[in-house]
DNA sequence: AAACAGGCCTAAA
DNA sequence: TTTAGGCCTGTT
C-alpha cells in the first residue's frame, strides 16, 4: 500500500485532530499512527518528524483527504483570528494543531445522535457495531475494516434491527433520520449551501436532534463555521471564563473553531 | 447501590 | 420561555 505525504507547514496534530471530540472512528495504534475509516475508505495516517503521511496515492489525497483534513485553510491565521482575549489566546495556543474535519454528512449526523447522553468509549463502540453490522467490508494492509452504512441501508431497517447496537432510545431517532435523508426530505448537501439558522431549523425539526447535535453536524460536516456547539464541557468553560455572558458572534465564521479550542482546553486541562 | 454520562422530548409553570 | 423528570444502557 503506497502512502503519500500531506504537505502542511503547521497545525496538524494527529492526537488533537482525532481526540478533540469531532470524530469517532480513528484509533491510535501502538506505533503512534492512527487508523480509521472515513469517506468510505480505510486509511492509516502517521507523523514522521515534521512530515505527515497517509495511506493511498496522490489522487486519494487530492480527491478525499485534502477536503477531509481541511488543508485549504491556514490555521495559523485562523488561530490569530480567534484571539479576542487572554483566555482565547491561551486556549488557541494550547489547541494549536487542531483542524476541523470535513466529514461525511450522514455519518456525522448519525454519530452525533448516538452521542447524546453517552461517553466517548460507548459512542465509539456503538458506531463500530453499526458499521460491522450494516456497513461494507474494506481492507487496509490485510486488516478488515467496515465502512459507515449509507442512510438508504439504515432507512430500510426497523428500530428493533438496531438491537445489537445497544443504543437504547436512540434507535428510533436513527431510523427516522436515515429515512428523512434517504428520501430526500432532509437534503444535507443543500443545507451545506445555506446558513446556520436555516440548517439548524431543518435539522432540529427531526426527532432526536436538538440544538447541540445540530450544531455539531453543521460544524463538522456542513462546513458552516459559525456553528457553536455547547455541551457540558463548554458550559463549564463559558461559566468559568465568561461569567457575565457570552456571544459566539464575536468570532463570526470562526466561532466553531473557537469552540474547538475552548472545548479541548477545558477537557485536557482538568 | 444509586448516580451519572459530550441530550432530547414532553409536560407544566 | 424556562425548568423538571424520564429515557436505554453501561460504568463507577
Amino acid at each position: 500500500m503506497p502512502e503519500t505525504q500531506i504537505l502542511t507547514e503547521d497545525d496538524f496534530d494527529l492526537k488533537k485532530i482525532f481526540e478533540c471530540g469531532q470524530c469517532f472512528r480513528w484509533n491510535r495504534e501502538p506505533d503512534g499512527s492512527y487508523t480509521g475509516v472515513a469517506l468510505g475508505r480505510a486509511a492509516r495516517i502517521r507523523r514522521d518528524g515534521e512530515k505527515i503521511f497517509i495511506s493511498g496515492d496522490e489522487r486519494d489525497l487530492k480527491t478525499l483527504w485534502h477536503g477531509y483534513f481541511d488543508l485549504e485553510r491556514d490555521y495559523r491565521t485562523l488561530r490569530q483570528a480567534v484571539c479576542v482575549d487572554d483566555y482565547m489566546r491561551s486556549a488557541s495556543d494550547f489547541g494549536a494543531g487542531i483542524r476541523i474535519l470535513n466529514q461525511d454528512r450522514w455519518e456525522t449526523l448519525c454519530s452525533f445522535i448516538i452521542s447524546q447522553c453517552n461517553n466517548i468509549p460507548r459512542i465509539k463502540k456503538i458506531v463500530e457495531t453499526l458499521c460491522r453490522e450494516f456497513g461494507e467490508e474494506t481492507y487496509l494492509e490485510d486488516r478488515r475494516f467496515y465502512t459507515f452504512p449509507g442512510a438508504e441501508r439504515i432507512a430500510a431497517l426497523e428500530p428493533e434491527d438496531l438491537a445489537p447496537l445497544r443504543c437504547g432510545y436512540r434507535a428510533p431517532y436513527i431510523i427516522a433520520t436515515a429515512r428523512a435523508v434517504a428520501s430526500g426530505e432532509l437534503d444535507l448537501e443543500a443545507l451545506s449551501k445555506t446558513d446556520l439558522a436555516t440548517a439548524k431549523k431543518a435539522l432540529t425539526a427531526l426527532p432526536g436532534i436538538g440544538e447541540k447535535v445540530a450544531n455539531c453536524v453543521i460544524l463538522f460536516s456542513l462546513r458552516i463555521g459559525s456553528a457553536f456547539p455547547v455541551d457540558v464541557w463548554m458550559k463549564k468553560a463559558l461559566a468559568e471564563h465568561y461569567p457575565d455572558g457570552f456571544d459566539s458572534a464575536v468570532f463570526g465564521e470562526n466561532a466553531g473553531l473557537a469552540q474547538q479550542y475552548m472545548f479541548y482546553y477545558q477537557r485536557e486541562s482538568s
